[in-house]
RNA sequence: GCACCUCUAGCUCAAUUGGAUAGAGCACCUGACUACGGAUCAGGAGGUUGGGGGUUCGACUCCCUCGGGGUGUGCCA
């Protein structure tokens, strides 16, 4: 019998396949098969409830009839899984500990397990589309959930197999570059002089501007000026722009550095700025796009909402947006790298920003007969204050993710000082360094995407429970076993001898579910399911590490332990790097 | 106004997408071997899943309704 990497999967074909040769079930039967509640076995197969319930038959009869087919067919090792019909109509399925000991050493390397997991997506090309802050601003809480689940987003697609483009969206063409460029002409702003903060001050200097251009028409209409000029390439526009977007990089990049938020590209909006007016003639071309109240939309009759609010993407001015950009942007992706998914991941506020861009390339690009490529918007819980209402510090401005995460730094070098005081100076500084990204990291990413996001330093700083220590602190100790032993984290253990104690058994089953965890966050992007995942192997993993001593004499027993620690480490490892988050030797 | 999201233990969140007795962390209480790192573990207490109705073998999940909170809604991104 095939020791499938990811067991539902696996049993899930086995039970379709044996379906299909019963004239009981047809083409609409799927098994269904789940994790089951550990009183009843590991897997349970819940489709024939479903399916009975369709067809108006017995469920029961018409499990045990499946069942029965099942152990006649021999697909199934009995000795390995344990079948049984229960309640009304479930099928459970019981892995006995000698499949878990053979699966254990099936998957033994890394190698094995992403050679396992890269079949499930290779061929796909896929463009991520994440972080995208705007030019001339900090980055502040606000901006923490984009990179954070993106980065994951991309790593897990990857792992399984695709070619994932990262690709950071910077917003940095637009009207807040009129308003800008009227600051520093009006406030005589030197933008090559030496500045102390000179992100900080651009915002500022944008903040002078808004203001302006809120309470003075002219003010405005002198902002608009500024950006038509930029947009027409008038040199000294250009300039300040460029400057602008210099410094405002640097300061982005500081933080992603810290955060190891990698991008492949960075095409921001501007590099779309020649290549709207295809978008525009397509659109018009088509009829996809009409002319309404002096500006170009595009209308959904069929849509409830949208038939009445257009998709604008060209303003009465004939300036461009962003829809105008974004439009062009999908069609590059198109173009210049086959992609065949794209996905952004923004707050939910742009929910109807984005079905509307998808709904507007679907009638564009069908009408051109271009190829449409899969469109996601992952979107995610806008930042919250205790107040409900987006996050603010004390002064009344948001609380920069830079602070944030030096803050959570700053209390892991306290616990670690407090815990560790025989580590050196510049390695309990790398290791609160480590811990505190990842606190902030882990909390962030644990939390389902698309609920609201209250911010509390208490949640993001948190080291205890469910947080990256615990996780990372699994890891230190299996490591340290192994340092006093003297032996490779990955030394081949021969006489291992099969698993007895109950810990034992609990965390190899544990240890089996990360296919199907991973494979669950995947199908719906949503990172907090590996993160649960792993937060219950590492409690499965202290259990163990509490109950059974590994370093006993006996070698078949001390190995066998050791295998199930090796396991551990590895998915532990590669869990959170696919979360993007660093791992310790020591903590 | 219209549309969408949301309401689960004192607090912060899960719940395998309609499955079996709704689970964790924090906080609180009681315990743990001088055995490999106690940033740990074992146990306890804590629930009318916002209210009401419906669909069915089965509902936190789907439908209706009422209420609380939030977001979006033609020239910001």
């Amino acid at each position: 019998m095939t020791i499938w990497f990811n067991i539902a999967e696996g049993i899930e074909e086995v039970v379709s396949a044996i379906a299909a040769n019963l004239d009981a079930f047809d083409d609409n039967f799927s098994p269904e098969v789940r994790l089951a509640d550990p009183r009843f076995g590991d897997y349970q197969a819940n489709g024939v409830l479903g399916f009975a319930k369709r067809n108006r038959q017995n469920p029961r009869a018409l499990a045990e009839k499946l069942i029965e087919a099942l152990r006649n067919s021999n697909s199934l090792d009995e000795n390995l899984i344990e079948m049984s019909v229960a309640g009304p109509g479930f099928i459970n399925f019981k892995l006995n500990k000698e499949f878990l000991f053979q699966w254990l050493q099936s998957y033994a390397t890394k190698e094995d397990y992403s050679k396992a997991a890269a079949s499930r997506y290779s061929g796909k090309k896929i463009v991520t589309d994440y972080s995208s802050p705007n030019s001339a601003k900090q980055m502040h809480v606000g901006h923490l959930r984009s990179p954070v689940i993106g980065e994951a987003i991309k790593r897990m697609l990857s792992y399984f197999g695709a070619e994932v483009i990262g690709d950071n969206h910077i917003g940095d063409w637009g009207t807040a570059f009129g308003k800008l460029i009227l600051a520093i002409k009006r406030k005589n702003f030197d933008l090559k002089a030496k500045h102390d903060d000179p992100l900080t001050e651009l915002e500022s200097l944008y903040k002078w501007g808004n203001q302006a251009t809120d309470e003075d028409p002219k003010a405005l209409e002198e902002a608009r000026n500024e950006l038509v000029k930029l947009q027409n390439g008038e040199e000294q526009n250009v300039a300040y722009w460029e400057a602008i977007n210099h410094i405002s990089n640097l300061g982005f990049h500081k933080i992603y550095a810290r955060l190891g938020i990698e991008f492949d590209y960075e095409l921001g909006e501007s590099f779309y700025r020649d290549k709207v007016q295809r978008v525009y003639d397509e659109l018009e071309e088509t009829g996809v796009g009409e002319k309404s109240e002096g500006a170009w939309v595009v209308f959904f009759p069929d849509h409830k909402r949208f038939k009445k609010q257009p998709f604008l993407y060209r303003k009465s001015d004939g300036a461009s947006n962003y829809a105008s950009t974004d439009l062009a942007t999908v069609l590059y992706r198109l173009e210049a790298f086959n992609a065949g998914e794209i996905i952004y991941v923004t707050d939910d506020r742009q929910r109807d920003h984005f079905e509307q861009l998808f709904l507007t390339v679907e009638k564009w690009f069908t009408a051109k007969g271009y190829k449409i490529p899969k469109l996601k918007h992952v979107y995610f819980g806008t930042i919250l204050g205790k107040d409900r209402k987006p996050v603010k510090s004390r002064s009344g401005n948001p609380i920069l993710l830079n602070d944030l995460l030096n803050e959570a730094v700053e209390r892991s070098l306290k616990i670690v000082e407090e815990k560790s005081p025989d580590l050196r100076d510049e390695e309990k500084q790398e290791i609160a360094e480590t811990v505190g990204v990842a606190a902030v990291r882990y909390a962030d990413l644990m939390q389902n995407r698309s609920s609201d996001y209250v911010f509390s330093w208490e949640k993001l700083l948190s080291l205890d429970g469910n947080t990256a220590p615990y996780l990372l602190y699994a890891i230190a100790r299996i490591k340290s076993i192994f340092r006093k032993i003297e032996l490779a984290v990955d030394a081949d253990l021969k006489e291992a001898s099969s698993l007895e104690t109950e810990a034992e058994i609990g965390l190899a089953r544990k240890l089996t579910e990360f296919p199907f965890a991973l494979e669950q966050a995947l199908s719906d992007l949503r990172p907090h399911q590996l993160c649960i995942y792993l937060y219950e192997l590492a409690g499965a993993y202290s259990t163990f590490y509490n109950a059974d001593k590994v370093n006993v004499k006996y070698i078949p027993v001390r190995n066998r332990r050791l295998m199930i620690c090796q396991r551990t480490l590895l998915i532990l490892e590669t869990g959170l790097n696919l979360l993007g988050i660093k791992t310790l030797e020591k903590m």
